[in-house]
DNA sequence: AATGAATGAGCCTTCATTCAT
DNA sequence: GATGAATGAAGGCTCATTCAT
């Protein structure tokens, strides 16, 4: 009895990977539940009666990705919480990035293709998981900015540093080269080199709107003053 | 005999419109040819009498929709070639991303499909017209940066531009209320704006670069100096 | 308007003849309109506007080829009509042969596949020119056979000398290839060699059949004797 | 578990019987996936379910049908191997002359339909299969002509037996009138009567070659002795 | 008279899902 | 509980024929 929950349990595990290989590599159209199953050595019905259909496999085998790819590569990037704010930055787009190179990931494939091949499967689990990791980089680049840092200038830079990541993070994977060209010149090698470009680029960026923002005007208005 | 020509090219224009309308919407693999020739109220075999294949027509109306949109957005944005690189770079990035933004531009929805979702069907065509585009932005930047810029340094900063763009253009889009959510607020409203953000923080984050790069050339070109 | 007339009689000859080469080639099945029409240098619309449909060209390409054959092959082998019965037999078979072997002869091929692949579309203009060609033979067989010979006596020998040349000459041909083998020696490289063969096994094997037939014939003639 | 595979057993069987029957009866091309489903009883997706393709279970229902119709007619036709060669021959010949007049033999006109409009699916099979049975023909012919016998005279004295059975096996089948006329008499009622004949016919013929061949030089030159 | 565009019926195949053990 | 056979809807493509000039 306890015998049969865990190989139902192992062949769930299964499905949940081999599902995060083929979905990751060939998209949700184009996987077959066929070649889940039979990568992950179960019955070509296992997909349905372990998750129902193929659309609650995806969700779940992306849910799964993404803790696994979190585990292995710890948001903060090892910066303490109370480091400051461009330490913390470093950290975080440090950590994304070399999450989402990490070739292991079948969670960052799967989500891009969200973006631009919607299914809208995963809506809801990203805005629940996913969303709130991008969010994180909103506190350190609101720091950087000063106290008067408008809200648009807070999303906007933060999604300057999110684009950079996500984009290159893109094409520093392997899989780029299908599009790319096989004999194209890897356009990232050293993932850690582009974060710290990205880190430069984005602080300086940054820096750029420093102390200027809503209370400006506050200031402007102070300014006839003198 | 000039009427049955013309008749045929109206067809095929009709084809090329509303594919590149389901192909941007769906996606290769999920865009059906019957509904492309119910669209252009043409016939279900009109595709292959046209075209030959769903393949072939795919890569005819993305090309069809490149020109179209390049045509709409000309791509130095109304700079010319002889301003200074700042402004060169203003007209480069407004331009790409008002092409971007603009809802009637179907090539762009298909190109970032081919990013995440190869079906390697347009790469041959993608790399000749496409890439260029893109590596017109990387003149200004090397100017910016000075003549002892490194080359990846000149590669990297206009990847940072190029993925701001990029990813924002795309989140400007009312497509991305598909994966963002419906009722969730419009992550880019003006798009001028946003040009406005990425012009600022790139030549900032470029700046940060500036003069610093081959070193032995610097050296070399101090060596003489007494 | 004879200048047009010519032109299109031109056009009706050029569809004949390359009807008779894809037929031959692919069968009534796989050949197409398309083909033959490309291959006549001719219009899409051509074969059902000279012959109203695939049908119709089939039989009249048949019948034109088989014209076409005759003419180049005459039955007879060369042998007056007043020659001794082994030797007709011997112009009508060596005929026939070199017929069959010409790689020119588009009626072949076709005719041999309506044997097997019947499309029923040849039946009654087959009945009506090929059969007669095969019954040419049974005049010198029956000579051979001595007046006593039974009808079926002389059906037999007839039918086993044509089928030799059908399936001889069939062996002969270069699309035999298709089947035996690309690389498999010729069955038969010397048609002439062959025809001897054939005429020398048939006029032994008529031969074992000579004088023994309609024995109450016999009885009869030996009757008055007794 | 059983029970299942066993079904799946009868399915492709039923599938084997159908296919062989329509492809027998119309041939590759015009054989559609759908008729031999439907007389299989089966679902249309069956046939690329159990054999993969409609070309795949062409090759496997000849295959089976071929099987099947040795199996009822044993191509030795009973004589045993130690007989003189002329009963050997005579029991060949009956035995394929009777395989190919029985009407549940399917295997014979898709073989015959395959010489003259090949579709090369069955080449392999056909070479590795039929062609043996064929030769098996050449052993008592050799025999008969005498050890001095030129292989050329071997392989067209066997030739001209098959031709006979081939195509005179044809003719006593039903499917001949689509093509001699449904009115037209049978061209051979008795398959043993026709089987006697080819026998006689050939033997005879075989005989007019005996002692004349490769040695006939030898013998010459023993001849002036006289 | 002759053409080239257009048509629609039909075919093979794929695949997620269901059914019967 | 778990499996493997079976299903049927749907998709892309072919091709002889027709239509409009």
């Amino acid at each position: 009895m306890v015998a049969k929950r865990k190989r139902s349990a192992e062949t769930q595990l299964g499905l949940l990977e081999a599902a995060g290989m083929v979905f990751a590599e060939k998209g949700y159209r184009d996987a077959t539940v066929e070649e889940i199953c039979r990568q992950a050595h179960a019955n070509i019905a296992a997909v349905n009666y372990h998750f129902g259909s193929k659309e609650k496999l995806y969700a779940a085998a992306w849910r799964h990705s993404f803790a696994e790819s979190l585990r292995s590569h710890p948001p903060d990037g090892g910066v303490d919480e109370s480091a400051p704010p461009e330490a913390r930055l470093r950290g975080a787009v440090t950590a994304l990035l070399h999450r989402i190179a990490d070739e292991d990931n079948r969670e960052f494939p799967i989500a891009m293709r969200e973006r631009t091949n919607p299914t809208g499967l995963l809506n809801e689990v990203m805005r629940k998981d996913l969303q709130p990791q991008f969010m994180r980089l909103e506190k350190p680049v609101r720091e950087l900015l000063g106290p008067v840092a408008m809200e648009q200038q807070v999303r906007f830079c933060t999604m300057s540093i999110i684009s950079q990541c996500l984009d290159g993070g893109m094409l520093s994977r392997a899989s780029a080269e299908k599009w790319r060209g096989k004999d194209a010149p890897p356009a990232i090698e050293d993932v850690d080199a582009f974060a710290a470009h990205v880190l430069r680029f984005s602080v300086a960026g940054i820096a750029a709107f420093r102390g200027e923002g809503k209370k400006e005007t506050r200031t402007r208005s102070h300014a006839p003053r003198k």
